[in-house]
DNA sequence: TCTTGACACGGTAATGATTCTCAATTACTT
DNA sequence: AAGTAATTGAGAATCATTACCGTGTCAAGA
């Protein structure tokens, strides 16, 4: 009846591991380090075993807001900060007891049994990053505000976890196609002309193709190819 | 190039349902009522649309610990509280710029921009159920932890979304209809005489069933099995 | 008026993170 | 050493969310 936890070989090392960890890493970093000391263990222990140690109070599961979890071998109550552009996630100390009891009065009938504070903010690496690039940067066409640091983050959190696919269908490649051939700027019909597509259809491939950032419209009507583009010929 | 938001019928319609909803719901949730007035919207659309109009700064998208997002019709800056036994979200009112300020000091670095502040607890409702349950509980085999709560809340939670799959394979049902069969509890020995299986096996589907609670193990290597057993068969 | 292209839609496939399944193996208890 | 329940690896399944794609609607410009 009691639950006793065995201490496997594989049990173990994620112990050792996350213990290693200074940053909260999700379960799948941890299994890609883990894999070098252990090559044929499984996606699915580690998450068993994170999952039991958890529960058994060995280590700490994050719910930080986003998709992966993340893990903490401090278990000490202790609240976070994280960078919206790196992600990095950082410990900070602070005494809930006296924000519960300030809360406990207008509690609306609930039984507060703890609280999760989560400052965000930019970390001071990204910071410096951000001054230089800013200072480097004299050929920004278009007003680049706090946008283009979400979609950095974005972007960065994402390669980082698999290649971002970019694949293109037979049309959307004729169209770009059609557009790194020529030099200038084009025109739906030039398009339509070039590669006896339906100008619907081509209306709706240069709709996708922008949206991956493959082409520009500096003019109503008008397209053209961007490096990005060719890159992805 | 300028971005116009088109009120379309739809999400005319998303943002006045989500605006009749008091608790926070989740997109699903949305869909599902929306769905009655327009039962053939997609619930793509509701998706797009909750992401779109979060961006506009009309509803705000919560990213409160758990799976789901939820979506909020108040966009002022506000806080929540929710039930860890049944799940619901209320609001709580809370002046963040007193606990940021108190920790710009200790931000090792960080630009602090705003921060999450999330409790949780036990809402009235289910301290009044979980009284009465204990009066009315008497049989009650194992200690009732907070375990059985937070199973609980799985439980539902779970249900809620899509009924639970409960199959048996073919040694499993074995086992239990011998168990089912017998009065008495049974030993590992027992069931393999009566099923020809290898004990091996039967050590492993044994487990298999205790664990999805057809049958529980009174005393060590001695199995019986449950309501919910005799249910599955 | 006729084109055009931005926005949007519905349906469906794909994705990413996590959990489940199950026979085989392993680490504790006796 | 034997017996047994916990644990494993590999892969399937699940869940929430997002991407894709062909089509439709609308407003503005030619
Ligand atoms: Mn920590
Ligand atoms: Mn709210
Ligand atoms: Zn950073
Ligand atoms: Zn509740």
């Amino acid at each position: 009846m009691k639950n006793i936890l065995r201490m496997t070989h594989q049990r173990e090392l994620i112990l050792e591991e996350l213990g290693n960890c200074h940053n909260h890493p999700t379960a799948d970093a941890l299994y890609e380090r883990i894999k070098k000391k252990l090559p044929r263990i499984s996606l699915a222990t580690v998450y068993r075993n994170l999952e039991i140690l958890s529960e058994a109070g060995m280590i700490r599961k994050l719910e930080i807001s986003g998709r992966q979890k993340r893990f903490d071998k401090e278990v000490e109550q202790h609240d976070h900060i994280f960078c919206v552009q790196c992600r990095r996630i950082d410990d900070i100390k602070f005494d809930q007891s006296r924000i519960i009891s300030l809360e406990e009065d207008q509690s609306q009938g609930y039984k507060i049994s703890g609280c999760r504070i989560e400052f965000f903010g930019i970390c001071s690496k990204c910071q410096a990053k951000n001054k230089k690039i800013q200072k480097n940067e004299k050929d920004c066409t278009e007003g680049c505000t706090g946008d283009c640091i979400k979609d950095n983050a974005k972007k960065s959190s994402k390669k980082k976890s698999k290649r971002k696919k970019r694949k293109l269908n037979e049309r959307q490649r004729k169209v770009l196609e059609v557009l790194a051939t020529s030099d200038n700027i084009c025109v739906n019909r030039d398009i339509a002309a070039a590669t006896s597509l339906d100008p619907k259809q081509i209306s709706c491939q240069l709709t996708a193709l922008k949206k991956k950032g493959f082409i520009t419209s500096p003019i109503r009507c008008q397209y053209k190819i961007t490096k990005a583009g060719k890159a992805a010929l």
